[in-house]
DNA sequence: AACTATTTATAAGA
DNA sequence: TTCTTATAAATAGTT
């Protein structure tokens, strides 16, 4: 339309005719906003290059999926139907799927073994073997990590505890001053505060201090301490 | 745009922004075409005017639907889901139930036990071992009745046999009248015939009728006939 | 709907 | 891509 006048036929040098595509892009999407102010109109436009780009352009104050609504609702035609269908399909399917893998589970818990064939018998029995074994296996390990839990635990415990017993023990044997200088009645508690330390640091060492927790029946988890008086 | 330049706003005059409307929109279809063709594009332009009339441009060879499919594979957005969240709810509760039946499978088979509770681990455990052993006693049973159906079809098979066999021993003892008619030199090929047949009929008796298979290592599973001769 | 003066779009070139 | 510009095309206002 300028520079002299053009034949309305497919630009075949590909730099030329994206060049014009651009071009007329621009002015289509221009008109199409002057379309609507002036005339108070709803446009929508989208356009796919020759080379699959999107392009789109749409009135202000709208939206795309706001167009397709209108479109079908004015043209009565139901665009979505198809992909209704499409999503019924995918859900039959999903619960074919589901259906198979509960079928599998049943089968892993020993029911509905009757359509099963020898092979796949011997199949799913190595497989249960392989899978109990590493259950079993597994169990083990956390078993093994909560008793070595519990025996760290314990020993640091202890060893708080022995701590404040040897604390308390020295203080005992090194009385400070005003508990020495008191009256005759007081004589019975000192010499109390002067040996029960020494007997409960005896009484409280573990019976067996390195005990391999061997988890029998009802029995207790924890060293027991036998009363020594 | 001719005969004086206009503002680009709402056209207050009613006859006037609809010839205007009229008029631009076959302007804007006119471009659009030349697009499609000089361009080898695709374009799609609805419109609603203010009374809510609607046009629409679609480039040849393609069609509304398309333009839809499209828009929304390039987008990315699923235009439809709003009009179908019950259904896409529902996908994806399927979908999550079908993970979890994954989960509880691929457990089953002894992966993915990380996660497991002691208690959980248990559980798993004491199921599969009965598991277990329901395939086992299955696959017992239906080898109990492959070995069951073979004997019975073999029994059936050696009575047709010994039917035959009695058969034509008899008619062996009681030859037709051209047999018995005929010159020394027939006389062994008679003698033959005649000792034959009770030679196989002795010789074919299984050696242990009721055996039962104890399926020992390389053995065959059928019964041995010595040969008696 | 047709006309036409004028504005706008744009093809080709830089 | 953007700018330039000669020219084609679109169109506002009128008939």
């Amino acid at each position: 339309m300028a520079r002299g006048k053009i034949q309305i036929k497919r630009i075949e040098n590909t730099t030329n005719r994206q060049v014009t595509y651009s071009k007329r892009r621009n002015g289509l999407f221009k008109k199409a906003n002057e379309l609507t102010v002036l005339c108070d109109a709803k446009v929508s436009i989208i356009m796919f290059s020759s080379t699959g780009k999107l392009h789109e352009y749409i009135s202000p104050s709208t939206s795309t999926k706001q167009f397709f609504d209108q479109y079908q609702m004015t043209v009565g035609v139901d665009l979505w139907s198809s992909h209704y269908e499409n999503m019924q399909e995918n859900l039959k399917k999903l619960k074919e799927v589901n259906r198979n893998l509960r079928k599998e589970i049943r089968q892993r818990v020993g029911d509905c073994l009757n359509d099963l064939s020898m092979d796949e018998l011997r199949l799913l029995e190595q497989e249960m073997d392989n899978a109990a074994k590493a259950v079993r296996e597994r169990k083990y390990k956390v078993i093994t990590n909560q008793i070595d839990t519990q025996r760290k635990k314990f020993n640091n415990e202890r060893e708080v505890h022995n701590r404040l017993l040897r604390d308390l023990d020295a203080r005992a044997e090194n009385p400070p001053y005003e508990l020495m200088d008191n009256g005759g009645e007081y004589e019975s508690v000192i010499g109390f505060s002067n040996l029960g330390p020494r007997m409960f640091a005896l009484s409280l060492q573990p019976s067996h201090p390195n005990v391999h927790n061997s988890g029998g029946g009802a029995g207790s988890d924890l060293t027991t301490y036998p009363l020594l008086f």
